[in-house]
DNA sequence: ATATAATACTTGGATATCAAATTAAATATT
DNA sequence: AATATTTAATTTGATATCCAAGTATTATAT
């Protein structure tokens, strides 16, 4: 066999993982939201201030997408934007009140999620997979 | 910890998979094409002729996803459609003269990209981690 | 000091995608 | 046989997403 269906089920289990995510921000109140605004709240969690660009390098989005993605979140009231003094090209985006107060949530489902990913593996099993899934993405690097 | 990156690296692989495919694709004469469409190809290849509910179930898309994709691939002159003797609400769904003729490009494409994904990965290794996919899936669905 | 280039972001246009509603045909129920 | 339910496909409407083009600001080069 020179090929496999490796790739059809990390697309399959991206969907899974999607699906779940969505289920569960949906129990906490955030509805109509995409798997890449829930990207949006973790960065901001661990980074309390970016800028737009900022935001899209790091969720692997265009700036445009970023955008719009943000615009709905200030307009849901999870986000705010300030000045940036360094740049007036910029604005600076941040977690309200709000949002901060999804911080807890969010960090109760990621625990889930990956509860739900590796029942049943062991942990050296899961450690070659994550050094797989490592190689694997610097190969198509 | 409790938590891991796996599956944002499972998001990242299959954006540079998608990326690798579309610009392969674009090769051949395949321009302002997604991968789903590549899909609808690779089942057709291995079936010859199926139906809108049978493709949509087997690339894992809406129904109505199908019809614009396959419109689209149709306008193209890579498929097309004729009756179905056993039901006239739906209609049978095949690839012509022009898209049979993709079938070599689109074996050598996927050899290329299986290549590309094990490379410097051993066989033992690949085989656990085409068993932990499956588990993994599993455990989200 | 001024022109040019680079950068941050937004806007506009296109497409993939899904969910919900619609239409038509097939099947089941009464 | 008449009616109801299910099913196949499409249409409609919405959003995420990207790319290209545009605007404003900052940085660099002449």
């Amino acid at each position: 066999m020179n090929t496999d269906n490796s790739i059809k089920l990390i697309n399959l289990i991206r969907q899974e993982a999607n699906n779940f995510l969505l289920k569960e921000l949906k129990k906490i109140g955030l509805e109509n939201i995409a798997p890449s605004h829930g990207d949006i709240f973790f960065v901001l969690f661990k980074n309390n201030e970016l800028t737009m660009t900022e935001i899209a390098n790091k969720i692997n989005r265009d700036r445009s997408t970023v955008t719009t993605l943000v615009r709905k979140l200030m307009k849901l009231g999870y986000l705010d934007e300030k000045e940036n003094p360094e740049d007036r090209r910029s604005s600076i985006i941040f977690l309200t009140k709000k949002g901060q107060g999804l911080k807890d949530d969010f960090d109760r489902i990621s625990k889930k999620l990956y509860q739900m990913e590796y029942q049943g593996i062991k942990e050296e099993e899961k450690e070659l997979f994550l050094k797989l899934l490592n190689k694997i993405y610097s190969n198509f690097k």
